[in-house]
DNA sequence: CTCAAGGTGTACCAAAAATTTCATATAAGA
DNA sequence: TCTTATATGAAATTTTTGGTACACCTTGAG
């Protein structure tokens, strides 16, 4: 009972953790004087007064050293550190919890390259996901999570890398699950085994890759389905696509941002690890255990 | 007198931004190895990391307890508790300013899970560009932007993509371009042609992969100058790192994001690209050039 | 008025933290 | 290559802090 408040270091429950004000407020009439007098202080400058020294503390409450510490220990605490890295604890998540903070103003003036960069990449990530029905990525999760599926990944030149990505996170939550390289001649003999159960995950952006273009046409030709990642001008894949999946990709570069869609295939990831974690959880825990035994 | 120590930190300059955060990441370059591995922990846990004990943030940072002592120092407190204090107050004005800001009511149980997911990561990637060091991130690029310099690209079973990805870019806007594959048997032989020009950028985020970190420390001590991009917990390369670049990767999900190493390796691609415009822009041309002649 | 029974503070001690010292390692300069 | 300057950490030292024992109040019941 007395210290169950201190285990949460960092449970991050949904809800809002009871914090230590409202039981304090809660308690406040079983208090002695002094205690009082503690109590007051620290929710009329909650918690900054406990971040102090005890001495501190106790001076500015009007009230001793000791009759401080008999505070904290009432509380539960097995001493002042320990209250103090409870306030920090407290503390640094609430402050954590609404990080969209972001320093105002100034800092735009001296912004540099990365800083800028960045702005535009947020406001694709925004437009991203604007653009997307969340029926539609509801309906991948789903296309995703389905076991009985064999899911292959690929990409052109760029995106290739992004397709890699998905697929080293997929190959640990479920099984049957590979990568294609782009060029004809490394995936036209595989054609012949990909049929209905088959779904192709593919990633083109402008300049979109005739290879890539091709690959999907054969597969959808052979009764598989497509789910297409692009830039909002859809690359021609998405003909054949059952599903698309459109990034906003513009950046005040030479090149394209991939970031919108990198967004999306986290995202997914998220989501079918979590649709399929009776089974992905043990797969994971396997592929830890396997890393582990190092010879 | 008794409440003397709540007002005495803040010069209440109506403006408020001389945030120690901000002057760190300005002086940043002018720290000494040690003095940098502080301020990246700090940093990153702004301004948490910095209300343990001393003994703790050295810890924590990877130095000893006296070098934490002279970062403090050499940031113009007179001691580790005036520092503190400081930090306190910091914390304590900003809190207090946009008072009752986070309401607790959030929408994200009715937020689909791909919104959701994209507030997360813009706010990692909003903390990414705040804790690295304009000048960190400017010696990056003109390191990477020296023609004579040889650049390889690595990284681990997730971050390998993303080192294929920064790969494929620069490959295109300069020479002297290549990606190592993690695993010993395949850079032992390649290490003996590594030397002081060459330049390893490898990408490592916790679960940090010990092959990786054999390869970073092999070429160090080859000479070579080591780039690493990591999360705020700073993969075991830091140690032999001349750079290093933090992103935020924590996400509503099973896995790490990495979108935000995603956005470093592009801001980079993109000021590279910039900086080597003059050749960079034949070699555009003439890779075009090469892929359309489709025989 | 006396006498418990907590409540509180003073004085002291033990523990932990911060800081200094100094030898060693490392990098820069000649 | 040899020096010199600088950076760094282990260990010793000093200072501060948290914690405790105990005596002194205060209060209320008999």
């Amino acid at each position: 009972m007395k210290h169950s408040i201190m285990k949460k270091t960092k449970a991050v429950s949904p809800v809002d953790p009871p914090s230590l004000a409202e039981r304090i407020r809660l308690e406040m009439d079983s208090f002695t004087p002094s205690e009082k007098r503690a109590a007051h202080l620290l929710l009329s400058h909650y918690p900054f007064a406990g971040l102090d020294t005890v001495a501190e503390f106790a001076t500015r409450a009007g009230i001793s050293a000791p009759s401080a510490l008999r505070f904290v220990t009432r509380l539960g605490f097995s001493g002042f550190p320990d209250f103090q890295r409870h306030l920090r604890g407290e503390l640094e998540a609430q402050l954590l919890s609404p990080l969209a903070k972001a320093g105002p103003a100034d800092k735009s003036q001296s912004a540099p390259a990365l800083a800028s960069f960045a702005e535009a990449v947020i406001g694709n990530l925004r437009a991203t996901v604007e653009n997307i029905a969340p029926a539609e990525f509801d309906a991948v999760v789903a296309l995703l999570s389905d076991p009985r599926r064999h899911i292959h990944f690929t990409g052109g030149r760029f995106t290739g890398a992004l397709a890699r990505y998905a697929e080293s996170h997929f190959r640990i939550v479920r099984s049957q699950v590979d990568f294609i390289e782009g060029q004809p001649a490394l995936w036209r003999d595989r054609m012949i085994e990909i049929g209905k159960k088959d779904v192709i995950v593919a990633f083109d952006i402008r300049r979109y890759q005739e290879d890539v273009t091709a690959l999907c046409e054969a597969a959808a030709k052979q009764g598989a389905t497509i789910v297409l990642l692009t830039d909002p001008w859809l690359s021609p894949i998405a003909r054949v696509a059952r599903h698309v999946l459109p990034a906003h990709i513009v950046a005040p570069s030479n090149w394209d941002s991939s970031a919108g869609l990198l967004l999306i295939t986290e995202a997914l990831v998220a989501a079918v690890t979590k649709h399929l974690w009776d089974t992905a959880k043990p797969r994971m825990e396997a592929v830890e255990r396997l890393r582990n035994e190092k010879p």
